[in-house]
DNA sequence: CTTCGTTGCTAAATCGGGTTAGCGCCCGTT
DNA sequence: AACGGGCGCTAACCCGATTTAGCAACGAAG
């Protein structure tokens, strides 16, 4: 049925040489080993007219290489949220040429396993280990046969593999500046984690680092956090349950949500209590989650760089790809990707404040 | 740095055989072709202790194949919407030893071209075309090179490719029978597109097949549709203009909304005019998008069964990648996935009604 | 004692491309 | 005429697994 793949064989046929002979002209390699212009023009001419395209399994299969890059990760591949770190990984890998296999492992450390094997028995050049949410993660055993870089996740123990992560310190920093900034002082309170350090899931990073963040910027302006409610999973529903819960005892001026979807759960509270967002109380929040601009009023929220996370990872890979492999190890750096600030209408000056200027 | 490979010269070394009767031992020939048990035993034990695996690479170069899938969507692999989509792709395609592919053409023939071109190079046993929205596209020329399944796309012209869609018309019926069956006849109104077959953009399947659905369910019924409003797009802010330019004129009992993003909107434009979901007015809509469980009250609407969609979508090219080849293009069938009702707390009898019973 | 048949394994070729060493030819020189 | 040296190309091998054809050794039959 489909005709058979043209082949070197077929070009150097059709150009009367040899097989090497076509292959030196065709990888550019034909001026320097003295190949007649004669023959280089046959051979391109042939190779044209065939539209002839070298096998990257035979290439593969020499050079144990295949132009290609393994994409395993938890859960991150049909998350919804992350579908632009794919993108973000699929496009500066198209921009060298190479590829993405795509993986799930669904937190299964037998399905990982079995994944990494078939992405090694595949020749990958590398490998991308990618969470949904930032956290730590046990490293692999074994997967040391190519560079691997981490996505959106910190190894447990000693940083043995670089790794690339949304920086949440500053994001923590940012969002508490955006109160500042409108003239926040008094009566911000935290839903999802906090108020202390302690007040914090121990395997999310994110939780941690904007809490600190948030801390941080905060204190250096003489601010206090008013109180928090935690909430037991980062959904609507609880976001709900936690703010409705701080609602029964005081008023806020400005709530931090710890996500768009907390947020989302703390606009249905406050509406249920009769505040007005922004006029009552001031929201921001994070990760920039679509729902973000399609409520109302639109939520300012500091972003997740999803599409910049994936581009940089594999960019952080093709790096070490390229590094010689005798200084290989060395460098388990961590690449913080700022997060962006997108402001809509959630924010405004505290009820009762003069705006400042 | 890392430990070569261990190749099958390795393991017949290993066993005091050679390469071939190695093979023949692992590729379970070796009864057949009076391997003796002593060198069977042998050869399993030193490709045990080794952990031999065979290079697919290899393999592939020998046969032509390469176990894997190439998937390619104009924008679904980032779009937050069919992550799921990819997630039942990808399982199938693992259930077989298969992997996956992930390209995105974004809507560009050029990219498209170079895309297939990239997974052919690679020597991919079947493709997928992906669209993340049910339409019809163009059948890009010369990819009959390997079996094709579209998913939930349709081809221009004559149907030569199999396809693999959510069952949008029935999806249709199902949201009217929702509300016929909660009691309403009268005052159901269309917010997305409607209400003749003729208010409908051109190149979306779905919309056009759900509008069919729905007027025969309503038809059946011997229920007319009260009245319609188009969107722009099909995002929260136009179902929010459209369902207040609705509200102006009129006050629906049900509103039947295209989407759910849509259905957003009108919840936004229902409570600007104070009307209440169920109580007041009952709202269905399509897709299940997360939102919908977000909502207050939780939306009723018709499930896209992306993973379902991705699954069958594999399943459909694994039978076309057995079919015996004299036959092929044999088959161009369609390929119906049911969507599924959600039923949340969004429909309720209409007010003033008796509840049936 | 030859011949045939069986058993148990391996040599050689294949897939498609890349690399290296080296062959033959032509020219100029002595 | 013999020799040296560049030029232009190709033979041969490599990657890793598989397949086919066939070799060697042995036993049994004639």
């Amino acid at each position: 049925m489909s005709p058979r793949r043209v082949t070197l064989a077929d070009v150097a046929k059709a150009a009367g040489v040899s097989r090497p002979t076509a292959s030196l002209v065709l990888s550019g390699r034909g001026r320097e080993l003295r190949i007649s212009q004669d023959v280089e023009q046959r051979v391109l001419k042939a190779a044209d007219e065939l539209q002839y395209r070298p096998n990257i399994v035979s290439v593969g299969l020499r050079t144990g290489t295949s132009r290609t890059i393994g994409f395993v990760s938890d859960t991150v591949a049909t998350s919804r949220l992350a579908g632009d770190m794919i993108k973000g990984a699929l496009e500066a890998a198209r921009d060298r040429g190479f590829m993405l296999f795509i993986g799930e492992t669904e937190g299964d450390a037998e399905l990982e396993r079995l994944l990494l094997q078939a992405m090694h028995d595949r020749q990958v050049d590398g490998l991308i280990l990618a969470s949904m949410f930032t956290r730590t993660i046990k490293v692999p055993k074994g997967i040391t046969a190519s560079p691997v870089v981490l996505l959106n996740a910190v190894p447990k123990g000693p940083a043995v593999l670089p790794a690339v992560l949304p920086h949440e310190v500053e994001a923590g920093r940012l969002a508490a500046r955006v109160l500042l900034d409108a003239g926040h002082r008094d009566g911000i309170y935290l839903i999802g984690v906090g108020p202390g350090l302690r007040n914090v899931p121990s395997e999310s990073v994110a939780a941690l680092e904007r809490l600190v963040g948030i801390r941080e910027a905060l204190g250096e302006a003489g601010v206090k956090v008013a109180g928090a409610r935690t909430c037991f999973d980062w959904q609507p529903e609880y976001g709900l349950a936690a703010t409705r819960d701080l609602l029964e005892t005081v008023r806020p001026r400005a709530l931090i949500c710890f996500n768009d979807r907390i947020a989302m759960g703390a606009y249905q509270a406050l509406d249920d209590f009769g505040l007005k967002v922004p006029a009552d109380v001031s929201v921001v929040s994070f990760d920039d989650h679509p729902i973000a601009s399609w409520m109302r009023p639109g939520l300012t929220t500091v972003a997740l760089p999803h599409y910049e996370l994936g581009r940089k990872a594999v960019d952080v890979l093709f790096t070490e790809m390229d590094r010689d492999p005798a200084e290989l190890g060395a460098a388990a750096e961590v690449h913080r990707v700022p997060m962006p600030v997108r402001s809509r209408d959630s924010v405004a000056p505290p009820s009762g404040a003069h705006s400042p200027g």
